[in-house]
DNA sequence: TGTGGTAGTTACCAAAAAGTAAGTATATGA
DNA sequence: TCATATACTTACTTTTTGGTAACTACCACA
């Protein structure tokens, strides 16, 4: 669905960083433009592709889809598909998945810390 | 240096989500490329330009000058030239830059996790 | 005068990520 | 038969990131 080139500088040093440092792979899997706030989202609980599109207004319908479908496929999320009419499909974190909630926690925590500092000390 | 529109959706919707979320704000300090490389091996203590250029062999000049600089103006490490010959450069983290050393090691637990998840049951 | 060492800088190009807009499928109800 | 609702897909384009390779500046030493 996504197209990549099988081989790529680019791409080998991604893979290679990721094999050799978890800390990197951790972020490949949740440190992509709107998946944190994806993921914040969902430790409110469950939420339908629509539901979510609303509560993040600037995803786009094509990104919302290919980052749940990655951290479906990462582990991270569960997809339930309810043949109803109109159809409902709901998400909710894995257990792994909300084994992240304490770090992203802290990294927010760390990360208020950061804006701080950028906002006394301007330039 | 690096050239970016000045506005461009894609650019409205990373500064929106720094500004909102300090997660992201957080990933957008430490969360680049080669970024967790040299501040993890920066834990280690000083390292001179030439130095973490052996250690971190994939990184290109250009790449680590444009890291290093970034981490320095973010305030995560410091900067020091040496008027000797040859020229001496060092790179230190701030208290700062060490205080995102435990987040780093817990994402690193959780990444080790994930890659484990992954080796078990691929596809 | 030329070679070597440190620490970069620059221009150019390839690759990847993200955005846009229009279209698909399914079924209900007017 | 048309409009509505949900949940996507797809083709295409723009924007951003990353890599390559050549070049700069400073000075020491032979």
């Amino acid at each position: 669905m996504i197209k990549r080139k099988e081989s790529s500088v680019n791409l080998e040093n991604e893979k290679a960083l990721a094999a050799e440092c978890p800390f990197i792979f951790a972020l490949s899997l949740m440190g992509k433009r709107w998946k944190p706030a994806i993921l914040w989202k969902m430790t409110e609980g469950i939420y339908r592709f629509g539901e979510m599109k609303r509560a993040i207004p600037q995803i786009s319908e094509k990104m919302l889809t290919q980052h749940l479908r990655e951290l479906e496929s990462d582990g991270l999320i569960t997809r339930t598909v309810y043949h109803e009419m109109p159809l409902r499909v709901e998400y909710a974190l894995t257990e792994f998945g909300t084994s992240l909630q304490p770090i992203l926690k802290q990294l927010n925590t760390w990360g208020e810390k950061a804006q701080n500092i950028k906002n006394t000390m301007p330039k």
